[in-house]
Parts: C-alpha cells; structure tokens; sequence
DNA sequence: ACTAGGTCCTGGTTGC
DNA sequence: TGCAACCAGGACCTAG
C-alpha cells in the first residue's frame, strides 16, 4: 500500500522525468478515478496542452505536480493506485483509469485496480486545498519540528483510542500507512492495542523516534513491496522483505522468535510481537 | 469531542 | 476442481 515513502519515492522519480513534458491528449477510462473539474471532459480539456513544472510536492500521501500554468495535478494512490512512466508504443493494462499522453513518445499511465484513488486538476490561483479537502485535515509532516515527542504527549492526552488507530490517523500526523505503523509500534516495543493516552512519555519519545526511521528506511530502500507496489517504472522496491513485523503472522520475530500474531483494530490488521511490546501500564 | 464501524472497489486467497 | 466467500485497507461518512 502506498504510503509517505512510496509516494516520496514516486515524487523523486518523476521530477527526473516529467517536468517540461507537454500534454498532447488526456483519455479517462474510468470516470470514478477524477475528483475534479467534473465532467471527465473539463479534466480532460484543462490538462490537455499543459506542461509539468520542475516543482513537485507531497503532503502525506497526497503528491501535487505542479504546472507551469500555475495549476497543479494532484494525486493520491490511495490502496493500489500507481502512475507510470511509459513509452508511447507500451500496450495498455488492464487497470489503466487515466492515460496522459504527452509530446515526444511518452505517457503517464494512473494504474489503479481498486478505483480508490484520485486525481484533481487544481485550477491556477486556487489553494490546493480548497479542491483537494483531504489536505486541509492532514496533521503535520513527519519530518517537521512540529512532530516530537512533545507533540505525541500533547495529542494524545486523554485519548483512550488505541496507539495504532491513533497513528493512522492522518489529522495526528501524515503520511502513516499500516504497514509502517505496525513497523513504528514494534521498532519502539509499544503494544498496537495500548490507549495512547495511557503511554509513558519515555514511549513517546521512542515512538518519534520509531516513527522517523521507519520513514526514511522506507525511502532509502525505494517503498515497499507489499503486493503489487511498483515504482514510477514499475520496479518493485524492497522493505516489505525486511519487514520486522508486517505480513508476518505465525512467523518468528526477528529479535525472540515469538510467533507474530495479528489482531483487528478499527477493521484494520495489526501485528506485533506478544514478547517484544509488552503492555505497559505506568499511568 | 471521540471513537467505532460501514462504505467504496476488485484481484487474490482461502475454504468447502 | 470449481466456485463462493472472504480479505486487503485510506479516507470519508454516519451513528452512538
């Protein structure tokens, strides 16, 4: 599943590719897959003819591709959406929903088998936010000032919301997907299922830290392989193999050999180690 | 104000 | 073997 370092990952590999590129010819195949303008054929009409920026931007999962117009493509993968670099002669996937079709023999194919994912054309001189809502709800970026230690104690006062829920939760911090929640959980010994308020700040200040390098080990190795995950070329990156504890119910933990075990949390899966992240009740 | 649960969607997996 | 039921889950919505 596409999270921050999938999508930090795209974002770099696009910005060696696509800006100064032109749209020639825009098709939706899937009309579900476009937020805005609507009908498809505004979309279409708009994004025909317009040229990438150098400037790309993510904000959580969402990423934004600025154009030289001064509109912006905005794009969020959301469960399986990818977006593709390919060659103007590539036959067409199954699950294309949006083909851009660009000048000198390229495309941008937007691949989504599960139709969750967006695409908006935000209008130059309107804010980013005002068409794509989601993003006036994310809470800080991970890699900001703003998220520490401190912050988690401070949000999580009083809340009684399991810690794994409440990192998911995109108005706390953006960009945390499952699978690098549970990573984060288990890199910092906190039990998934623990209310957050309930948590040490001795924990906290882990669970910061965990966060962060969970992130950027993410990034470093490209994004996860989980399923289908495939960069802009359709490379598969590498840290789901790595994974201390994701996809790996009934399987030994790396650190006690523990049998990882998973349980439901908000219809979400969540696995950890019954050894490693104890339930700790200091408060 | 919080929190849990349902919803969307479809390919892959599981189980009878 | 064949087919149906289930599973994956990010963001949004509703209900309690």
């Amino acid at each position: 599943m596409p999270e921050l370092p999938e999508v930090e990952t795209l974002r770099r590999d696009l910005l060696t590719r696509l800006p100064g590129h032109r749209v020639s010819d825009v098709q939706v195949l899937r009309a579900e897959s476009v937020g805005y303008p609507l009908p498809i054929e505004l979309f279409c009409a708009r994004l025909r003819g317009q040229v990438f920026a150098a400037e790309f931007t993510r904000r959580g999962k969402y990423l934004l591709l600025h154009l030289e117009g001064g509109g912006i493509l905005a794009v969020h993968l959301r469960m399986s959406g990818r977006l593709l670099w390919k060659d103007h002669d590539a036959p067409l996937e199954n699950h294309v929903r949006v083909r851009i079709v660009l000048e000198d023999g390229y495309e941008l194919h937007f691949e989504d088998p599960r139709v969750f994912g967006r695409l908006w054309l935000v209008p130059d001189g309107l804010a980013p936010e005002s068409i794509v809502t989601g993003l006036a709800r994310l809470g800080p970026e991970p890699f900001a000032c703003e998220f520490s230690g401190a912050y988690l104690t401070h949000r999580f006062e009083q809340r009684r919301q399991p810690v794994k829920s409440a990192l998911l939760d995109q108005q706390l911090v953006a960009g945390i997907g499952n699978i690098y929640a549970d990573e984060a959980l288990f890199t910092s010994r906190i039990h998934p299922c623990q209310p957050a308020g309930q948590l040490a700040e001795a924990d906290l200040i882990r669970l910061h830290g965990a966060v962060l390098t969970v992130l950027e080990q993410g990034i470093d190795r490209r994004g996860s392989t989980l399923r289908n995950y495939t960069d802009a070329l359709g490379v598969n990156g590498n840290y789901a193999g790595t994974a201390w504890v994701y996809g790996r119910r009934g399987q030994p933990c790396r650190i006690c050999n523990t049998a990882i075990e998973r349980v439901r949390l908000a219809g979400r899966s969540a696995h950890f180690c019954p050894a490693c992240q104890k339930w700790d009740r200091r408060n």
